[in-house]
DNA sequence: TAGATTGTTAATCGATTAACAATC
DNA sequence: TAGATTGTTAATCGATTAACAATC
């Protein structure tokens, strides 16, 4: 299916689709939903909706409009969410643990996305062997080899600026292909491996700038 | 200075510059920098870092290049950098106390953008009159009075899905005009309020799309 | 059937890149 | 001066929107 390829920002909107979408399963009742509903309340045009679900298929009924578990169940498909992630997180400082337990646990509980944190890494010593949420810490030393091990594909960091790219290499030397990094430092890495920076000083920055005529 | 109006693709990028010149500065010795360097450091097109520095007027010497430190403190200037902003931050979980420990507090220590948390708000009545970090949590039916007592401009948002709504409604009410929000939720708010989620679900899903073919 | 909405093509818009005269 | 690099204009590229025939 993935014969051309298909542009991030057509990417980024489809986990956009799926929460409205998920929105609307959850009410129940409602079993359809037009690219004008759809687009809405996903602040997405109508017609750029079309286009972007159309690059994967024909998924709706002209006249009618889209069917919301049918094509919840196909952007599952199209996203890989119908599998689980395996994922390890590096860098068990607060930020880190309270990750681990706040948003992963919590995405969970949604069944519709599996992602499961099953390796926790960091490089002090006071931590290693610690257990944390019934899992244990371990040196940063182990992380390729625990990784090639365990096939994970994810990743998120978040040590300090210092050892980010270091970090980074030993995963993908492990086969890790995505990477979620919130160290404030871009990281120089092959082509093929998609990472995603959550430097959250970038951010506000950004939104300082419109700050000021206020 | 704002005279046309800057597209959103240029801001994002004038924080990477930034980050790219802290870089520089740190390590001294190098006082002039091109937008050839400039622009491989942050992963952008010379000719792009040129053209988005253009908007704001002509920082560099032809033949010669930007000099780094003038034109940091340029960047400063525009971004809004050059003044302290004082930021509530609602919700006072394991994600929100994380993040006003680990991010923001380690930002201020780079003392190039001075961001103050000022006010921590919770719901929860066995959290509101503690202490954290030497920031009383209030409640959150406080927050409108004391964004404006304070010209309080900026906000975290990390309460669950269900409230995030209200409290951004409540924090516009003050007078905040920029909101980084966690919460996994579209929120539905006046045009002139800066909204950016942090929504990790979304990117998460987004990566997962990059992992079938391996 | 009549009304509605899809999938898709063509038109538009905006952002990036290429190119180069100006000039340090 | 000769070499380098800016600021800027024109060309290109890509993404979004408008429009509409197809059809449920």
């Amino acid at each position: 299916m993935k014969l051309d390829k298909i542009s991030d920002a057509v990417i980024r909107r489809l986990p956009l689709y799926m929460r409205v979408l998920d929105d609307i399963a959850r009410k129940g009742s409602i079993q359809l939903v037009s690219s004008y509903e759809l687009g809405d309340k996903a602040g997405v045009s109508p017609a750029l909706v079309r286009k972007d679900l159309a690059w994967f298929g024909e998924f709706g009924k002209q006249g009618v409009g889209y069917e919301v578990d049918y094509l919840r169940m196909e952007l599952r498909r199209i996203l890989n969410l119908d599998r689980e992630h395996k994922v390890v997180l590096v860098g068990a400082g607060s930020l880190g643990t309270a990750l681990a337990r706040y948003n992963i646990k919590r995405y969970n509980t949604d069944d519709d996305f599996n992602l499961n944190i099953i390796g926790l890494f960091d490089n002090d010593p006071q931590k290693i062997g610690k257990n944390y949420d019934g899992i244990e810490i371990r040196s940063i030393s182990e992380i390729t080899q625990f990784v090639k091990e365990n096939k994970v594909k994810m990743a998120i960091i978040t040590v300090p600026v210092e050892s980010a790219q270091e970090v980074a290499l030993k995963l993908i030397d492990g086969g890790v292909g995505a990477i979620l990094n919130f160290a404030p430092v871009k990281l120089d890495l092959p082509e093929n491996v998609h990472v995603l920076t959550a430097d959250l000083t970038l951010e506000f920055k950004r939104l300082a700038y419109y700050l000021d005529d206020e």
